[in-house]
DNA sequence: TGTGAAATTTCAAGTCT
DNA sequence: AGACTTGAAATTTCACA
């Protein structure tokens, strides 16, 4: 159920044309995106459909403008711990995933052992995040970087 | 155009339900997502357009795979430079939004200056992505971390 | 504002070239 | 395989409470 999934799914250049259209936009109608491939409505949407089914496309989201919201901070926080047993990963990976302010979590190569993203309203927030994530888990050093500027984001792939 | 645009948009607890919603599937009929909010398919209507419209939410994206298109590698890249001058910011920001491999880049406070998030085939494609960078503009340190396992994806914010 | 129903589009399949 | 046709379901609009 974890990493290192093999898909190998041959994606040919419709397909991926296709794709570059969804994630342009995902409330296109087929007529649009078909003529935007250069194609016509049933080929298109058969290989949706096949898109979908192999998963190599979820579900489409919205993207919500985080400021509109009230979550104004942006941390990155570089986590380094002396655990490595298999207990402790379990109960730190399920606190990362309950914890909806991580926005992503990675396990690393190198002395930095796992990085997170975090979204919060202010400072403060961060702070209360923080205090709980250590008290639920040890971690042997941690370092925060605040978010200035979002130079660039987006989910969008270069297919 | 850029940083720190103030976003107000009042919203509601019905605005943030159907949000929620919209990010759980944005493919949902609006009977669904009406059913789901408690409210009628009208309302829910308008208040989407009404966010639409404020830059509230974007337009709706799939979410991609990236294994399945052979994106099998993830590195997050700190950056430190000692170069501040708007003239070098301006030709480094231009060089990340350019590059369809970066997927994230934030300017930090404090000792390291950028992050990136940027995803290739495999680490050779990395090198050539970071020989490209740093023919481009000068840096003083570049740190990539690689990501071994992704313990959490995704762009659904707490609303 | 929210409700309910009408008209236009779009989806999703089946069939045929 | 891709193009036409068709029934069902969705979106968007409009008049009313």
């Amino acid at each position: 159920m974890t990493a290192q999934t093999r898909k190998p799914a041959r994606l040919d250049e419709l397909d991926r044309n296709i794709l570059r259209a969804l994630q342009a936009d995902a409330g296109q109608s087929l007529d649009e995106i078909a003529r935007q491939v250069g194609s016509s409505k049933t080929p298109v949407w058969n290989r949706i459909r096949k898109m979908r089914e192999a998963g190599v496309m979820g579900p489409s989201t919205v993207v919500v403008d985080p400021q509109a919201i009230g979550l104004d901070a942006c941390f990155f926080v570089l986590i380094r711990t002396s655990e490595h047993e298999a207990e402790w990963q379990r109960t730190f990976l399920a606190a990362l995933r309950a914890r909806p302010e991580v926005q992503e979590a990675h396990r690393l190569a190198g002395e930095i052992d796992y990085i997170l993203k975090v979204r919060v309203a202010d400072a403060r927030a961060y702070d209360v995040f923080y205090q709980a994530l250590i008290s639920e888990v040890r971690v042997f050093n941690v370092t925060a970087l605040l978010s200035m500027e979002e130079i660039k984001t987006g989910t969008a792939l270069p297919v």
